[in-house]
RNA sequence: GGCGGGUUGCCCGAGCGGCCAAUGGGAGGGGACUGUAAAUCCCCCGGCUCUGCCUUCGAAGGUUCAAAUCCUUCACCCGCCA
């Protein structure tokens, strides 16, 4: 028996370990619940989560419910999975606020409203948090080995490396009672994650089998690579957010342009809902013209689109354009050069006051950390005035340097542009 | 609780009384080449009122003309034992 679905994952490359693969197609021939788990350690979800919940929502297309568990309680543990240090606590307060912030996030990708297979939401905490520590360990806890505990990937690495609490030890039961949660409340039978996850999902099935003498089944995605053997998901400042508060549209759209050209086949088919197709055809044009980036700015389309909002991937893209443009920037109109600064770091200037100097214009727009650094980068011959070289450190700005008399665009290096305004 | 090892710039990691803002590697940044890509080459990489000055080597005291380097106390981490 084949399942269209596992097809598709398996061309797109992401399926990395599953349990008995013909039984698990067997099951997805019928609607089938399933569920992924996020843990709330940071206000927003980043590029790297969207991986695995955009295969939830390939999951909901084909006609399956998918639940969103937001780790309520094991966002107070701390997953030892991938880690090689113990992480710090977070106060309650703030993972309780972090848990809405990522269910608004997860309500944008599933549709929660669907007449047919809608998607649940779920907070590990409303059933863990009545458990007490008695029932816990004679419950749940007396179903676990810890001989089998302690073979798991997660746990072996930290005590090899810099050793693990009992909290993080004790984090793949918190998981592995999540899933038998769900598979009573909701018949939920499969339970997918990254490939790290693999052992607390296991661990999930495990349980349930000795439980409920139920069988349910395991898929994990791989851990995304780069060509450049760098993680995927972070730059220089940081990991890339879905959140435009703490990654701006504008820099979320030239992340995913910029993309190496190794990797923009294989990010095409695992982010993109695009056909096959429209993806083989997408290479073909890649391969024949790489210059042209038609591939990369595709994906950037479709992610910004999908993540922030077609009009905002119009306008960012438009900012882009403009502003990387061949053509004077003295040309553009004040309407096009507002929206495009807009999606820039920006800095203001009194008309009333002496104008900075260069070098302390640089340094106040924050495209470098400090004013030294603005030196250098002038030194270096690495900013730039409305797309002009300036190399003289005294430099001061006059009005005239404004375009339409109020903005002037500082850029250093190539693509790390800023704005400033000239303000009453 | 006992014994031992450790804490150096974004990360790893040398230095063990003056030649130390501190070797080296990685990450990062600028330039050249290009396509807002990769690879390669050159340069930079604590701060500032920048040929000089200021603040850094877990924290606080002390010895010394002079300390990241020596002494004392404290804090934290790791390991072994109880």
């Amino acid at each position: 028996m084949k399942s269209e679905l596992l097809e598709d994952l398996r061309w797109r490359g992401l399926i990395a370990q599953s349990t008995d693969e013909a039984a698990l197609a067997e099951s997805l021939a019928k609607p089938t619940t399933l569920y992924i788990g996020f843990d709330p350690t940071a206000p927003s979800m980043h590029v790297g989560n969207l991986v695995v919940l955009l295969v939830m929502r390939r999951f909901q297309l084909a006609g399956h419910t998918p639940i969103a568990l937001v780790g309520g309680a094991t966002g107070l543990v701390g997953d030892p999975s991938g880690k090689n240090e113990e992480r710090t606590l977070n106060t309650e307060e703030t993972v309780a606020n972090w848990v809405e912030r990522i269910k608004t996030q997860l309500s944008q990708y599933l549709d929660f409203n669907a007449p047919k297979n809608a998607a649940i939401m779920a907070n590990n905490l409303d059933w863990t948090s009545p458990l007490s520590a008695i029932e816990f360990l004679r419950d749940i806890g007396k179903h676990f080995s810890v001989n089998q505990m302690l073979s798991k990937d997660s746990v072996s690495a930290r005590l090899e490396a810099s050793g693990i609490s009992y909290t993080e030890f004790s984090y793949q039961v918190l998981q592995a009672l999540d899933y038998l949660e769900l598979y009573r409340l909701h018949n939920c039978t499969l339970q997918m994650g990254g490939s790290d996850q693999w052992g607390n999902i296991v661990a999930g099935l495990d349980l349930i089998r000795k439980v409920e003498q139920g069988s349910a089944h395991a898929l994990t995605v791989p851990l995304l690579t780069k060509a450049d053997g760098t993680k995927f998901g972070k730059t220089a400042g940081g990991s890339v957010w879905l959140d435009p508060e703490m990654t701006s549209p504008y820099a979320f759209f030239q992340y995913w342009l910029n993309t190496d050209d190794k990797d923009v086949v294989n990010f095409l088919k695992v982010f993109s809902f695009k056909s096959h197709e429209e993806i083989i055809e997408l290479e073909k044009a890649h391969n024949e013209n790489p210059g042209a980036r038609t591939a990369h700015r595709e994906l950037a389309r479709e992610l910004t689109s999908l993540v922030h909002s077609p009009e905002t991937c119009v306008r960012v893209e438009a900012a882009a354009k403009a502003l990387f443009g061949q053509g004077e920037l003295a040309e553009l109109d004040e309407a096009t050069l507002t929206a495009a600064l807009s999606e820039l770091p920006r800095t203001t200037v009194k008309r009333s006051e002496p104008m900075p100097t260069w070098v302390d214009l640089i340094a106040a727009t924050g495209v470098v950390d400090s004013k030294s650094a603005a030196r250098r980068i002038v030194k270096e011959n690495g900013a730039y005035l409305n797309n002009a070289k300036v190399t003289a450190e005294d430099f001061a700005p006059s009005e005239s340097d404004f375009l339409c008399g109020k903005y002037a665009v500082l850029r250093k290096g190539k693509r790390d542009l800023a704005a400033v305004e000239l303000v009453d």
